[in-house]
DNA sequence: TTCAATAGTTCAATAATATTGGACTATTGA
DNA sequence: TCAATAGTCCAATATTATTGAACTATTGAA
């Protein structure tokens, strides 16, 4: 297996991630991986288990390219975790609204400017 | 032309929007009409205005068949709004994240109408 | 240590989408 | 009535996504 490439949050690209997010088994795997736990390919897809193992590692190759999930083998399997906190730092509020979970671990200041 | 379709805002899908905007394109488009100005296509393409204009009409529509858009003719224009509000009530806090503008509607201490 | 099972990845072929040029339509102002 | 404008529609081409099949790496058991 090839070495994987994660980008760095300042290298993330808004339309990359809705891009990734722009399809149904990709959101179901980001909702899926939404509760913080880590999790190998298998159970993050769910219920698009069915579909053919060459189809769900294409996508999770869209979803880490794009910055969303960060992969790591572990045994025979790869293991992978939402890139939460990078991503509300760059995109305040996204995941929030589309994943519909309240960011993580963000200290919120006192007042939130408009 | 053919009579277009705008879907009803219950009929919106999540995966289907970020889709829509997960193109530099389309995501350039609603950016500019998120001021809340109606356009004509070639306004709202701002710089993509150098495309063809098939390859325009075509974003415009997928930007339309996912609910981001309004469409109607008047006189030789094709006129473009966002659709905010349905947008907001159906994904809160997803356009304002996207676009980094407030919700519509939302009260501020002192609100200033456009 | 060897082996089979597991959990994916990679590649190449095919299926599905996006892009585009060019012909077309509707509206307007001269 | 006519030419200009602002797009739409269609069919060909270019780009992407999906998939089967072969492959790799790791593990647990014999």
């Amino acid at each position: 297996m090839r070495p994987v490439h994660h980008p760095a949050a300042a290298d993330f690209d808004l339309a990359s991630v809705l891009y990734a997010l722009g399809d149904t088994v990709r959101l179901g795997i980001a909702r899926r991986l939404a509760g913080g736990r880590e999790m190998s390919c298998a159970v993050a897809a769910g219920d698009a288990e069915r579909l053919p193992k060459s189809t769900l590692s294409f996508h999770f190759k869209v979803l880490r390219d794009a910055g969303l999930i960060r992969t790591r083998k572990s045994g025979v399997m790869v293991m992978s975790t939402l890139r939460r906190a990078e991503l509300d730092a760059r995109f305040p509020g996204l995941l929030a609204s589309v994943l519909g979970t309240p960011a993580t671990g963000t200290q919120r200041r006192r007042e939130r400017k408009l």
